[in-house]
DNA sequence: ATCTTTTTTCTATGGTTGTAGAACCATAGG
DNA sequence: CCTATGGTTCTACAACCATAGAAAAAAGAT
C-alpha cells in the first residue's frame, strides 16, 4: 500500500497557509499556486483535498468562524451576565496579532459574501447565534439587576455586534485611534452606559 | 476644433457607472471593459479620462466620500449637540437604497485598502474628519448639559464611528435583523444611554 | 467643402489565473 | 525484490484581464 496521509488535517495545513497568505498579500494575492508554494506543495496537490478555489476558500472562512466562536464560548465560561458579555466581546475584537490577523481575513471574506449567497448566508447564521448569546447575556443582566436601561435586548445587542464588527475595520484602517486599549474603552463606555451602577 | 468634452464630467460619468457595476456585480466583476460598456463606451475610451484602473478606482472612492460627508454636514445645520450628532449618524447609517448601494461599495474598499497604502490613508484621513466632527458635537453636547455621561468624548465618538461602520456591513449581509428602523433604534439606544434624559 | 485636432474604436499583446491531466514518485504488502 | 496504488509534480491550456497603440470617426474652423 501507498503513503498513507491524514486528509482532514492536511485540509487544516492548507487553511492555515491560507490565512497565513490572504493576511500577509491580501485575497488577491491567495491563488492557488502561492497557496500551495506557501504550505510547501505544488500547484496541483491541492486538488485532492480542495477540487476548486472556492471549496478551499469556504472551507477556510468557516473554519475562521469556528474557531473564533470556539474561543468565544470559552471566554465566558465561570461568568454571567454583564461580565459575561464582556469577556464575550472582547474575545472578538481585534486586541492581539492573531485576531487582527482574523480581521484582515474576514474583510475579504465581506467582500465576497456581497456576490456569493453561500458565504452571505454562513455569514449570517453565525451572527445570528453571536447576537442570540449577547441577547442571552444581557437577559440574565437584567434579571440580575445590573442594568440600568429599559431599552429592548435586541437593540442594546445589535449595537454591540455593530460596535465589534466596526471594530474590525478600523483596529486595521486606523489602528492609531483605535489601538488595543482604546478598542477595549470603548466597549467598556459601551457597557457602563448599560450598567446600573452609573 | 473638434469635438468639446467636460473632462470633468465625464469622469464623473464614469466613475457613476463604476458604482453601479460595483453594486451590482461587486468589485470582482469591475472591469474596464464592463465599466466603460456601462456607459456606454467601447473598452479604450477610458484611457484619457483614467490612465489606469487604480487611478479610476482611487477616483471613486474619494468621490463616494466627499459626497457622503457632504450629505453629513448639511443633515447638521440648524442643529447642534446631540441633535446634530444624531443627524451626523443617521446619514451614513444605509437606511435606504442610495446608501445601502454605497455600503456595497465601501465594503471592496476596505478590503482593497488592506494592501492599498494610499487607500488606507484615503480612508484614515475621511475617518478622522468624521470622529473629529462628532467630538466637537459631543462638546457641545456636554457644555449644553446634555450628557450625562463623563467618560472621554474620544471613546464615545469612537464607540459611535465602530457602530454606523458595523452597520455599513450588518445592513447588507443581515438586513432581516437589521433593518432600517433596527439601525435607527441601535443609534438612539446608543445616544439615549450617553444623554441626561435617560 | 476641406482640413485639423480631439475623441473613440478596434485590434493586439503580455501576463496571470484556475483547472485538467499525464508523468513521476514513494510506500506498504507479497 | 517487486508491484500495485495513493500521492505529488509538472506541463499545458483556455479564458480573462489591463494596457498600448494604430486606425477611424467626428466636428468645428477656415
Amino acid at each position: 500500500m501507498p503513503k498513507v496521509v491524514d486528509h482532514d488535517q492536511r485540509r487544516v495545513e492548507l487553511v492555515e497557509a491560507t490565512w497565513r497568505i490572504i493576511a500577509r498579500h491580501g485575497i488577491e494575492g491567495a491563488t492557488m499556486r502561492d497557496i500551495a508554494a506557501e504550505a510547501g506543495f505544488a500547484n496541483g496537490a491541492l486538488k485532492p483535498y480542495f477540487p476548486t478555489k472556492d471549496d478551499l476558500l469556504a472551507f477556510a472562512f468557516s473554519h475562521v468562524f469556528s474557531q473564533t466562536g470556539r474561543r468565544m464560548t470559552d471566554a465566558t465560561i465561570g461568568r454571567s451576565g454583564l461580565g459575561a458579555l464582556r469577556a464575550y466581546c472582547l474575545e472578538i475584537l481585534p486586541l492581539d496579532d492573531i485576531r487582527v490577523s482574523e480581521a484582515r481575513i474576514v474583510i475579504p471574506f465581506w467582500q465576497r459574501a456581497l456576490t456569493d449567497s453561500t458565504k452571505a448566508e454562513l455569514h449570517s447564521s453565525a451572527m445570528l447565534l453571536w447576537r442570540d448569546t449577547m441577547c442571552d447575556h444581557l437577559r440574565e443582566a437584567d434579571t440580575a439587576g445590573e442594568l440600568r436601561t429599559t431599552l429592548p435586548h435586541e437593540d442594546l445587542a445589535g449595537l454591540l455586534m455593530n460596535l465589534v464588527l466596526g471594530a474590525q475595520i478600523t483596529a486595521v484602517l486606523s489602528p492609531i485611534e483605535n489601538s488595543p486599549d482604546r478598542l477595549v474603552a470603548q466597549l467598556d463606555a459601551c457597557i457602563r452606559l448599560m450598567a446600573a451602577g452609573d
